[in-house]
DNA sequence: ATGGCTCATTGACCCTAGTCAATCCACCGG
DNA sequence: CCGGTGGATTGACTAGGGTCAATGAGCCAT
């Protein structure tokens, strides 16, 4: 079985427009619900827009569009990227089914980056004021969201030092296998998956060249760590990716 | 009137000491009471344990301590820093007075990254469970505290463009400007100042080498952008500094 | 099919910033 | 007073990864 089938299989899933409430979302688990009970379930349930749909390219929201709510990413995924003064883009994140974007407007009221789906995706979207007052009721949800926030800063600081201590190689091997766990918390492979993004989204994440980043994936499968085909990705030899021998020796 | 004196001058406050509530501190219009109305500010005020003191290199958390807190700065200066599974450190941080620190540990309940003070220091201790009642109770403060966390991702978001997108000069530049905002919000100079940390801390943070931080702050000086005098800094030509024609010329 | 896209790969060359090393300075303890 | 220690500066050399350029591969509209 080639990397395409073998990635192909996985994704056999109900299909999303079955799904009318959180109940019965398989990401239930990994995504706002976990927060609350059951019986509150319902009042979270009400104030989500759910199953609004972005072909790929299409802008979820724009910086400097007014923040208005939050998304759970349902299906597909997503960039986000802010633009410099002179017009350079910085891609500054990418969502997964069962991750939450657009945090980062809630301090300005309007969003500082824009979000774009890598490919066709639905998402979920929750007005953020109703959040708030949901929140106030609910503890667990109010907690619930300054750990996600906690999260993403701690994200942050890993990738800080990613960016300012790692080589090239380290940011590629550390961008697979945090990719590869983030499959794995939707249940899906954590060895064999398909990377959403384009070598240049990855490069510019990365703060790297295009051009580093194809040549350090065609290396990394001539070592047999990985094997690529495309945007198809399986890790072969996951210590040696992940630094046991590939840092300090071959 | 040389740079140290001149930075002595305008750090002439009332004694530290003096200060047994928020309605009586200096900082009190850019740290938490912000976010309450004054007749609700006497319950924040009875949660906040006051004046705790910490000598220069005294670490107020330490990675994997649990999370019991977040704390303001109100004298002095901290940096947070992580270390790696190879045992190097990344500073993540640096917080002067009126700011928060320690909200990284709220996602996994203990700290993952350290805090130390840069100097001699005080800070208010302010136990997150009673903070995460009292901002039910008080949506402002709900709010403020979303805010804060989301400003936090916004500027960590910065420093990804900077250390993924900007030479060495420009993360210097970029530093220096930060620092001095953030000055002026504590009604101190935004030209003039003293750095709380030592090149080997701004190298690591920006992810240079110590020898480029000093090589840079050098030429910057001879360039006539600053005049620097160990950890006295005063910004002379802000535009240049800022890019207009450090950038795209000279 | 054909042309025009964008994405990806590979090679050749070069430059920015890291490394190594020496020196200087301020501060501290005896 | 002197030696020790850590921070800062400067010089010489080097390497990791960026830039430029060419080519290939897949995809869509015509």
């Amino acid at each position: 079985m080639n990397i395409r089938m073998a990635i192909a299989h996985q994704h056999r899933e109900t299909p999303l427009a079955a799904r009318v409430s959180c109940n019965d979302c398989s990401l239930s688990q990994i995504c706002l619900p976990l927060a609350v009970d059951p019986e509150q379930l319902d009042e979270l349930d009400r104030i989500i827009r759910r199953g609004r749909a972005l072909k790929r390219g299409e802008h979820l929201y724009r910086a400097a569009d007014s923040f208005e709510a939050v998304y759970a990413v349902r299906s597909g995924a997503l960039k986000t990227y802010a633009m410099s003064e002179d017009g350079e883009e910085q891609v500054t994140g990418f969502y997964l089914p069962g991750e939450i974007v657009g945090m980062d407007g809630i301090s300005t009221a309007y969003h500082i980056s824009s979000a774009k789906a890598l490919e066709t995706s639905t998402v979920c979207e929750i007005p953020f004021t109703h959040l708030e007052t949901l929140s106030s009721r609910i503890p667990t949800l109010q907690h619930h969201f300054f750990s996600l926030m906690s999260r993403e800063i701690q994200e942050d600081r890993a990738l800080h030092m990613l960016l300012s201590k790692k080589s090239a190689d380290d940011r590629i091997a550390s961008l697979l296998t945090t990719i590869a766990a983030r499959q794995q918390r939707r249940g899906l492979s954590n060895r064999i998956f398909r990377l959403p993004m384009s070598r240049y989204d990855i490069a510019n994440y990365l703060g790297l060249a295009v051009e580093t980043v194809s040549r350090i994936f065609t290396r990394f499968q001539q070592q047999g760590l990985i094997r690529v085909e495309g945007r198809e990705v399986e890790i072969l030899d996951r210590p040696r990716l992940c630094g046991e021998g590939r840092l300090h020796a071959g």
